[in-house]
Order: C-alpha cells, then structure tokens, then sequence
DNA sequence: TAAAATATTGAAAATGATAAACATTCTAAA
DNA sequence: TTTAGAATGTTTATCATTTTCAATATTTTA
C-alpha cells in the first residue's frame, strides 16, 4: 500500500526507517481532510508520543516528495496538507471569513479543462484550483 | 478613480487620510506587475519617504479589503501582490520541464465556476487555477 | 479655530513559523 | 557486532509579520 510506496523511496534515497517516521506515517493515515503540522504534533503527543517538532518539520518534505501527502493552500499563515488518496481528485473553495474549505469535483470542469489545454497545445498532468469567497454561514 | 475608491473605504471606516497612505497609494500605481512589501519600502525610501516598515503592513490589508491590491502566489516564504487593474482575469498554465508560463481565460471556465459555487451555498470572489504538465514543445 | 477626541506613526519588542547547529542515539548493512 | 552515516531532540537562529507604546497628526466639536 501507500505506506510501502514511502518505504520505498526511502530506502531508494538511501534514507532509513525510523519508528518516528512510522509514527508519523500512521498518524497522517488516520487522518481524515485537511491538517498542519501542529495539529499533526498534538495527535501525536497525545497518544504518548515523545517526537519533537523538529521531526515533523524535516518529514513533510520526504512526505511530499514521495506523493504521500500535498501541500494545499496557505489558508492561515502557515502550511496545510492533506493526504494524497484514492479519494477522487477535488478541488477547493475556501471562506475569506472563516477559512472553512470545501471540498468539490466537478467533471464538467475537468473535462472543460482538458479542453482548453488541447487547445494551446498543452499536456495537463495536474492542476490546482482555489476558489477564494464566503461560504453559505458566512456571506451576508 | 481608483485612489478615490480607496479613500472613500478609509472615511467609511472611521480611518483617516494620511501622507503615508497617499505615498503608499502613489508608489503602487506606478509599479507594473507585482511587487512585494520589501520592494515597496525601497522604492519609498529611494525617494525619499520617511515611512516605516509597519505602516506599509499595517496598510496593505485596508488596501486589500478595498480593492486596491490583491495577494498573488507565496512565490518565495513570504506574501506578494499585484495591483487590481484593468487587466481581464486571466488563469496559468505552467510547463513542468521548462517552467513556461502560459496564460489563458475561458469565459466557460468561468461561468462553470459560477454554477459549481451556486451549487455549494458559496460566493465566489476571485479563484486561482494552475495546470501544470507540458507545453507545445516539451511535450514527447 | 482652539480644544478634545481619536487615529496614525515609527521604533522597538514580541510573536509565530520554519530552519539550522550540534551532540547523542538509532538504523542498516557488512 | 561493528561502524558509518542518518535521524533525533533541544536549543538557538532567522525571517516575516504583528503588536505595544509614546509621540504626532487628523478630524470633529464647540
């Protein structure tokens, strides 16, 4: 599984396992939606775990280099991430007032997408869309 | 026009019209493309302002809310802007073998948008949307 | 238009996110 | 099991941004 896929590239980048990895790795697996580094900090320490920031700071990159996890909007001032899933591809709306993000997938969008890159002749691997608002709570 | 826009924002708010703001005001609409809060301190000095880093801060978000400006990509660690101009709106394609740029606007993209944020309760404001994957040249 | 009320300013200190240094501990592979 | 190199936690640094506070400036009021 995915856990394996981070193993992996691990050991390809000659980068060893470790149980605080571990830790971490299950920890984000266990995670549903979107979640910093502090938050990730807090679960972990709350179940008993002794693991530093500092780690956690110098795993996320691993984790996104190895497509385990994605960075997605600065929503606050610091960085969020979610889980690169099976989950269907989505994109994202976020409230200017109380930065709730909403998840969403559309293929009509995706597909009108594809259209537009043939169009300039461009391949399209993958894409990142944001839309900035209010969400149904918040606009007056 | 657009200065008075922004100083009508300020009495509306209770704020006042300073000298600050005007240099402020004046420095952005002579920069073309973006620029960040550093850029923005220099030029000022360089002419000869007494200003301080912390008015430019403690300005950009009313410029913001106004209007004015809008903050683009966190290209580097820290926030970028751009003047809200006449430019139409336009979205990116980006090269993931030689980083080309590639701009476009799709007038359906856009109302598509629209429906899917009717769809969810949300009001959309403005939206951000990269494709990244390969160009007419870099493409195998 | 002077005085009162309130907002703005600069300088410096505070904060928050992230990174680096370093000594110690752990992992993998011989 | 040894050993080289990697990972870890603690502490300290860095950089962007925010806040505090006393001094000024602007606007309002009388």
């Amino acid at each position: 599984m995915r856990i394996k896929k981070f193993k992996d590239y691990l050991s390809e980048k000659g980068l060893k396992t470790t149980k605080k990895r571990d830790e971490i790795l299950n920890e984000i697996s266990s995670i549903e939606g979107h979640f910093d580094l502090d938050e990730l900090f807090v679960r972990l320490k709350q179940k008993g775990s002794k693991i530093s920031r500092a780690s956690i700071y110098r795993t996320i990159p691993l984790l996104i280099e190895s497509g385990f996890i994605t960075e997605v909007e600065r929503v606050d001032r610091h960085a969020h991430y979610e889980k690169v899933s099976q989950k269907k591809h989505h994109d994202h709306m976020i409230c200017l007032k109380c930065s709730a993000v909403i998840e969403f997938y559309s293929p009509e969008l995706e597909s009108l997408q594809d259209d537009v890159c043939k169009k300039k002749g461009f391949k399209g691997v993958r894409h990142n869309l944001e839309i900035y608002g209010y969400c149904k709570k918040c606009r007056t």
